[in-house]
RNA sequence: GGAAGCGUGCCGGAGCGGUUGAACGGGCUUGACUCGAAAUCAAGUAUGCCCGCAAGGGUAUCGGAGGUUCGAAUCCUCCCGCUUCCGCCA
């Protein structure tokens, strides 16, 4: 949710910015045009419950029945113009920040950096699948026996892999201040739509719904962590807060119909470990650095090879002010693949939560404010596992394990034998 | 799933139709006392929204949403949460 101040001082501010994200900048008019119909009625009531309090309090019990009257169809009037106005600012996107890359779409988003050597075969390099299925580590036929499409086994080493990959991101984030956490992955509706997640159409068919419960199901821990704190007010020592959470992730990929429809790559189910910051508004670039250089470092930690992308405006999505992904590379395909994604979602989820902190300023008002919440990837197990497996494999059809793993795991290398 | 009870401010805890935004106690903040601290005393101590340059004024809020009433924390309905007992259960 924008900052309503925000909209009435600076509509153009807020016309450029949602226009930059491919929303019509009407909107903004439309909402002024209801804020102020708003405002009036809501004065209007005010003057006519003031009046009604002193009415009874004088036992004027006639007129205050005349009063009555007269305050019912304004609070239906008001009620009604509040809703249009709620759903109108429910639908304004958060506002880039100036230095996010203009773009429509996805072909406006900019490579910020290219790090590690992509893996020099003298052999013509296997697509993971093949290599997996040969070695008994992911099994897609089974699931598409029990589940349907888009599921999968991870099996033997791989299920084993699953684990040390999880250990590691926790480690790495606990050692960076992060609580671990394990969240639930059901959440109310309510606490789902203040994430923004599903204010459009295309986000409400991504996600799984409960009907009978009013659950859904989370597409990233992000939905249950950032809730977790609603209705709360931070002291400024306890900032910012940290949580690196495992979960399951669920999504309908109702809009791929099609798309890497083999393997794992894109699955109705998949495991994550996901990062979550509530911090001070002046320090969410910084905090959003640290999240990006977690990523980085776990990324580098596997020794993958990657890139950074700076997310244009057109891509962002709804909460989001700034976006950075990182892009494996995956020799089988010969391309890049998505397997991070961080934001920072500077106060718009934390206006809809009414997540607050209050700040030390010794003297003057120690007025509270919002809060800035961010998230990042530590690990999507099924992506990075792909990408081990195909930087790392052999001209045997073996894979190597990347060092930082070997502790966890206790071998080597995946071979058939082993 | 069945039965009963309960949800009030930072916390504890009154109030159960009429100056109750809310007694009382604790906490916290400030001031006094003190060489300092403790103790004691005094004052203060919620938030949203609207109007206003401000001072301030108005309004709403006692789990949530409706309803009854001139007037509701107090009565009614539904929902949510918590506790206890029974049932079921990884």
């Amino acid at each position: 949710m924008l900052d309503i101040n925000l909209i009435r001082s600076n509509p153009e501010l807020v016309k450029k910015g949602v226009s930059a994200k491919n929303i019509n900048p009407q909107l903004v008019d439309e909402f002024l045009v209801l804020d102020k119909e708003w405002r009036e009625l809501t004065a209007k009531l005010d003057n006519l419950r003031a009046e009604q309090n002193k009415l009874s309090s004088e036992r004027k019990i006639d007129e205050a029945k005349e009063n009555k009257i007269k305050i019912k169809g304004i609070e239906d009037k008001l009620n009604e113009t509040e809703k249009r106005r709620e759903e109108i600012l429910m639908s304004l996107p958060n506002l880039p920040f100036d230095d996010v890359p203009v773009g429509k779409d996805e072909s406006g988003n900019v490579v910020i950096r290219e790090v590690n050597k992509k893996p020099d075969f003298d052999f013509q390099p296997k697509n993971y699948l093949e290599l997996a299925e040969k070695l008994g580590l992911i099994d897609i036929e089974r699931a598409s026996k029990v589940s349907g499409s888009r599921f999968g086994y991870l099996k033997n080493q791989a299920a084993l892999f699953e684990f040390a990959l999880i250990k590691l991101a926790m480690d790495t984030a606990v050692a960076e201040g992060f609580t671990p956490i394990v969240p639930p992955v059901m959440v109310k509706s309510k606490m789902m739509k203040a994430m923004g997640y599903i204010d459009r159409r295309e986000d409400q068919d991504e996600t799984y719904f409960l009907k009978e419960d009013d659950l859904y199901l989370v597409g990233t821990s992000e939905q249950s962590i950032g809730p977790m704190h609603s209705d709360e007010i931070f002291n400024e020592k306890e900032l910012p807060k940290r949580y690196v959470g495992f979960s399951t992730c669920f999504r309908r990929e109702a809009g791929s119909y099609g798309k890497d429809t083999k393997g794992i790559l894109r699955v109705h189910q998949f495991d994550k470990i996901e990062m979550f910051s509530f911090c001070e508004p002046e320090k969410s670039k910084e905090e959003h650095g640290l999240l990006l250089g977690i990523e980085e470092k776990l990324m580098q930690a596997l020794g993958l090879p990657y890139r950074v992308l700076s997310i244009c405006t057109g891509d962002l999505g709804g909460p989001a002010a700034a976006k950075y992904d990182i892009e494996v590379w995956l020799p089988g395909e010969n391309r890049y693949r998505e397997t991070h994604s961080t934001s920072n979602c500077t106060d718009f989820q934390a206006r809809r939560l009414n997540i607050k902190y209050k700040p030390k300023t010794q003297n003057l008002k120690p007025k509270t404010d919002y809060v800035h919440t961010l998230n990042g990837t530590a690990f999507a197990i099924g992506r990075t596992l792909i990408a081990i497996i195909e930087n790392f494999q052999q001209k045997d059809g073996t894979i190597l394990v990347p060092e930082v793993l070997q502790k966890y795991l206790g071998f080597e290398k995946i071979g058939l034998s082993s």
